[in-house]
DNA sequence: CTTTTATTTAACCGGACGGTTGACAACGGT
DNA sequence: ACCGTTGTCAACCGTCCGGTTAAATAAAAG
């Protein structure tokens, strides 16, 4: 173990069925039999899911009787969104450059050479 | 393998050292030699780090005489940061919850209850 | 052509990951 | 008190991951 907190919500979100775990309880909290229901897989393997995006902050988990309902925890996503931020000049760069372009060979320019 | 691109994208990122990589990359090009530098770790190892980046489409290389450049791919970043933002309004809506009870607490209601 | 520099490939290793099955714990209903 | 429901724990398995070292490749330099 021992992972530092971004790396373990990277390594959680890195696993198609943990985001589809994660969509599912945009709609509010679920308990893992529900959150089992739409995967071809054993409730244990969920469970795992769940304690990986538990572990990583990206879910809470509460207690009523016999269930363990899971819920979005959001700011953890946020510190992902914050560390991306830092790179969005870069996208936005090249996406002016892709806009440039494109205008350019739109004015008769196929070459995109400028001359 | 076989995975889908923001499960590699993800999983690119879920390492500090690829994710230095990439921060290093932001002041331009650089080698693998130049890359390795900072880490304590061998050549393979980093070269390996940096065909991980490149399989996931966040960084490209180029060939200039014996030397490998690797370059930022920043649109790739741009994909994850769409994904994450389909969640902004849940961090969105909780920042909101803690800003109103932190002003609410201010005003003379330590415990939140607004009675 | 040989040497040097830069990088990748191959083989290997230990440990983590994603899944399984089977046993077990916790609780509500009757 | 028992049963069914819900969920986790433990052990196991095959694969992937992050690292190593040693050898191979590519191209420049002497």
């Amino acid at each position: 173990m021992e992972t530092d907190p971004l790396s373990a919500k990277f390594a959680a979100l890195a696993d198609p069925t943990r985001r589809a775990i994660l969509a599912r309880l945009c709609e509010g909290e679920a308990s893992v039999n529900d959150l089992a229901e739409p995967f071809d897989m054993s409730l244990p393997a969920v469970s795992k899911h769940l304690k990986v995006l538990e572990k990583a902050g990206l879910i809470s988990r509460g207690r009523e009787a016999q269930w363990r309902p899971a819920r979005l925890e959001p700011m953890a996503l946020k510190g992902v969104a914050d560390w991306l931020e830092h790179y969005r000049r870069f996208w936005d760069a090249s996406f002016d450059r892709l806009d440039a372009y494109l205008k350019k060979i739109q004015k008769g320019d196929p070459n995109g050479t400028g001359h």
